[in-house]
DNA sequence: GCCCGGGTCTTGT
DNA sequence: CACTAGACCCGGGCT
């Protein structure tokens, strides 16, 4: 490996006549929001050499300097196809913030091509370098500094120019193996979505401070009434916890220290030892290792003994929302702005998932997706697809009562509900849950019957939808025998060898899922960047802001674009999209 | 005292 | 019973 430093003007002409039209690109930047840190350098690289830019020389104003970085961004905005290790497009932003535009470059992005070949493996530069080149400079690297600017320049310089090489040769090992079209769809997919990423969503500040307020001085009030409902039982913690606390101290001195604990209303172990110490209530309903549940279901189901549970469940949801949807927005905030994050690369489906807020989890009841508003003089539109997972479904299995819910206009709940001679509340239940996998006995304790007749139920709901069956037993064949599956839009999901058979039903649920949840994705995201002006979109729907007098002709190019996916996949049973809009703010309809 | 991972719960599709 | 992000608590390990 050969690496060049490059700090003067000359150094830069001499490096132009050698960096070749294919290259990999990596930053070294100051921790931190990608668009507001400061750049410390650029490497540009192929297999063999890199050469290092360092930032600083931009910060000092001569001409000289304006020409080396002016040139340096002529480079890199001038070349063929460009690697690079962009985790959460922190590199195409920061550059973009520092004056080089990538954005449409044609950019291999490791981790998407790397998510692509394999779900489960672990994208970082610093695993796959140690597992593919067994060089460790990486961990020695760290093991001596806390941030890249504190290592000497030599070392700074010597292991970011490693970077670059091992992303370019990383890279174009993963071009050869990345299904193409489906990289160029993800690709796409995230271009589109980097504009929200830059741009922010504007939000309505003064509604987020009147939410806080209002929902502060509900939750101050349900406190002391919660105290006054348990004053016995959290009297008898508070003394026990205190005794315990003293008993351990060592010295006089120490014990006298102690002081005394105080109820946590917000504490699952504490909640738990109120309601089934204390109380004594039976345990109705049990977590997942088997412990006695706190979660709603559970303190409902015992409020008829214990009213005085209804209200805590009440303080428990109020203060959820108050935490997660608007404590959690405020600090997101960035100029009347939040700037959420979308991971194109981060499910095993192909479902996009968004952070820093998520997007996808907002309540749909309540005033939480009030909160983003569209910017003047703009309006808020967006569509759904109706039933996508239906069509999908009715797609690769051609069953005969799907084929019925999307050709009669019925919905598979009804016909759940007719089918079986059964609730449709209790319908709806069951054909997620057993869309998802459930067996007999999950069927037994949604309805409430004797496991006798929970089978018979379940062998009728199969008969029902036979199609749905039959593909299911070809799916779970050939996970048996091959451990992996791909679906119609050509990505792959993969499973290690299962343990014990009951590994392998639930890799059989997965690969089920997946072949439904996955295509149902990517039509999604496909009309997401071709509609183009999408904000975001949340699995089944798109959500955008047009000019307020485009907003009808915008709702029917929008449905127009989410119905013509179902060209991309041949799709005998169309995809139907429904509009609404325009509105002053994000709401569900 | 701070960080990390596991557990639990809630939200959405 | 599939796929998420994110809140809090709690215990253990490290500085």
């Amino acid at each position: 490996m050969k690496f060049h430093i490059c700090q003067t003007l000359a150094q830069v002409e001499e490096a132009v006549k050698q960096i070749p039209e294919v290259v990999a690109i990596d930053t070294e930047f100051v921790k931190g929001n990608p668009r507001t840190t400061r750049l410390l350098a650029i490497i540009i690289a192929d297999s063999e050499q890199a050469w290092y830019f360092p930032w600083y020389i931009a910060d000092e104003t001569c001409i000289d300097n304006h020409k080396y970085w002016d040139t340096i961004r002529d480079i890199i905005e001038s070349r063929k196809a460009i690697f690079l290790q962009d985790y959460n497009h922190c590199d195409t932003i920061i550059l973009y913030k520092h004056g080089i535009d990538i954005r449409d470059k044609q950019v291999y992005n490791l981790i998407d091509m790397h998510h692509l070949i394999d779900e489960n493996a672990n994208h970082s530069l610093d695993t796959r370098v140690k597992e593919v080149f067994n060089d460790p400079y990486k961990e020695i690297f760290w093991g001596k500094y806390q941030n890249y600017e504190d290592a000497p320049e030599s070392e700074a310089t010597e292991y970011a120019c490693k970077d670059a090489i091992y992303t370019y040769r990383l890279g174009v090992k993963d071009l050869q193996q990345v299904p193409t079209d489906l990289y160029q769809h993800v690709k796409s997919l995230g271009r589109s979505l980097l504009e929200t990423e830059l741009n922010g969503l504007k939000v309505n500040l003064r509604l987020i401070q009147e939410t806080k307020d209002s929902l502060d001085t509900e939750i101050q009030a349900y406190l002391p009434k919660l105290k006054e409902e348990f004053y016995e039982q959290t009297e008898i913690w508070e003394l026990q916890e205190w005794a315990k606390e003293i008993s351990k101290r060592k010295s006089n001195d120490g014990r006298l220290r102690v002081q005394r604990p105080v109820f946590n209303f917000d504490s699952d172990k504490q909640i738990a030892w109120l309601v089934y110490e204390a109380l004594k209530c039976p345990a109705l309903v049990k977590t997942k290792t088997g412990n006695p549940s706190t979660n709603s279901e559970a303190l409902l189901a015992l409020s008829e003994s214990r009213p005085a549970l209804k209200t805590l469940c009440q303080y428990k949801e109020t203060k959820a929302i108050y935490n997660t949807f608007v404590e959690g927005m405020l600090t997101r905030v960035e100029n009347n702005r939040i700037y959420p994050h979308f991971n194109v690369s981060g499910t095993a489906t192909g479902r996009l998932s968004h952070s820093d807020p998520n997007m996808g989890n907002l309540p749909k009841t309540g005033v939480i997706r009030n909160f983003f508003i569209p910017d003047v003089e703009m309006a808020i539109i967006g569509a759904d697809y109706s039933q996508l997972e239906v069509v999908i479904e009715a797609n690769l299995t051609n069953d005969p009562n799907l084929i019925r819910i999307l050709t009669e206009g019925a919905s598979k709940h009804d016909i759940t509900a007719e089918g079986l001679g059964i609730d449709r509340n209790q319908a709806k239940t069951l054909n997620f849950a057993l869309q998802y996998g459930a067996g007999a006995g999950k069927v037994g304790k949604i309805l409430g019957v004797s496991k006798h007749e929970a089978e018979d139920i379940f062998r009728r709901y199969w008969e029902l939808y036979s199609g749905i069956n039959a593909l299911k037993e070809k799916v779970n064949e050939e996970i048996e025998r091959t451990g992996q599956i791909t679906n119609l839009a050509g990505r792959t999901r993969h499973f290690p060898r299962p343990r014990d058979k009951y590994e392998m039903y639930r890799q059989q649920r997965q690969a089920y899922n997946f072949l439904i949840q996955g295509v149902a994705a990517e039509c999604c995201n496909r009309a997401f960047y071709r509609y183009g002006k999408g904000l975001f979109s949340v699995h089944d729907e798109i959500v955008a802001q047009v000019p307020i007098a485009d907003a009808e002709t915008e709702k029917a190019r929008l449905i127009q674009v989410m119905e013509n996916i179902s060209k991309d996949f041949n799709f005998k049973y169309s995809l139907k999209a429904v509009a609404y809009g325009p509105f002053d703010c994000w709401k569900k309809t």
